[in-house]
DNA sequence: TGTGACCGTAACGGATACAGTTACAAACAC
DNA sequence: GTGTTTGTAACTGTATCCGTTACGGTCACA
């Protein structure tokens, strides 16, 4: 359903830092780490933009560079990831077609359906605020 | 999140017929309903030929034909909508590139994701299997 | 038995979104 | 200064959707 992976890849990302930095590591750079998630270093720096926003990863220039989790795993939800990467955290599409005026199905179909949609969101949401990247760090 | 929005078109298109019958219509043709939604009759055959193979509705070609409720609305969980016109209803998407295997956070992140992606599918089929298109129409 | 109203489905094109790539300026350590 | 690294813009290939056209097949009805 979800037409792009940057979830997955922002997970693993935020994973690999963990694993690295419970083994001493400082800042890791988007080579290295585009080096586990087998893309390209700018795909990876794309997502971790997001994180830095988002302040799950703190980031530096510079030789040495890289960036790091700003908090232990254990205190980073899923769903603050998930939220980072995903603009519009909306599971699900309305119709964009305006409604057609002389049908009251067409008219109110979006009012009958936010109710639905909400409920969605709000069940996705839920489950995501209760998983921690330390729970995927866990079974890793 | 969604690609695309059948599932809005899809309950719309059901609600429709829904409303119709309920005022004493039979078969539904795909131009009316495509009135409705604001979009190509073709569009909503599509969605029809969809909802028809799982048993939502009933088709009938020829004059006078169309489509209709093959059940009462009552009796249609929006899950069986939802499942009807989302061939994969995962709501998230893995990291399609191969895992590096020198990298331990690679290897193992799609096992250590899958839990997560499970409990969130769970939670939006539970969420659509409460639901049903009468609840839809009952807000029209 | 013909005619017109329909569906079923294939095929194509435009629009959009993603992932991947290249390129380069700016920041920083040494 | 030099080399490493981020930040970011720009471009490309690819996939997916949606809309559209086209046309054969089905059916009701005169």
């Amino acid at each position: 359903m979800v037409a792009n992976s940057r979830f997955a890849v922002a997970v693993h990302t935020a994973a690999t830092l963990a694993y690295r930095q419970a083994r001493g590591a400082g800042y890791v750079s988007s080579e290295q780490l585009s080096a586990s998630v087998r893309t390209n270093p700018v795909v990876v720096r794309r997502i971790i933009r997001a994180l830095a926003r988002a302040g799950v990863v703190a980031t530096k220039e510079g030789k040495g560079g890289g960036a790091r989790l700003a908090r232990s795993p254990r205190r980073i939800p899923l769903l603050e990831i998930y939220r980072a990467v995903e603009d519009d955290g909306s599971v699900l599409a309305y119709n964009p077609n305006p409604p057609n005026r002389s049908c009251p199905v067409s008219c109110g179909i979006k009012g009958a359906l936010a109710p639905v949609f909400g409920a969605v969101d709000d069940a996705v949401t839920h489950t995501l605020g209760k998983a921690t990247l330390a729970d995927v760090l866990d079974r890793i």
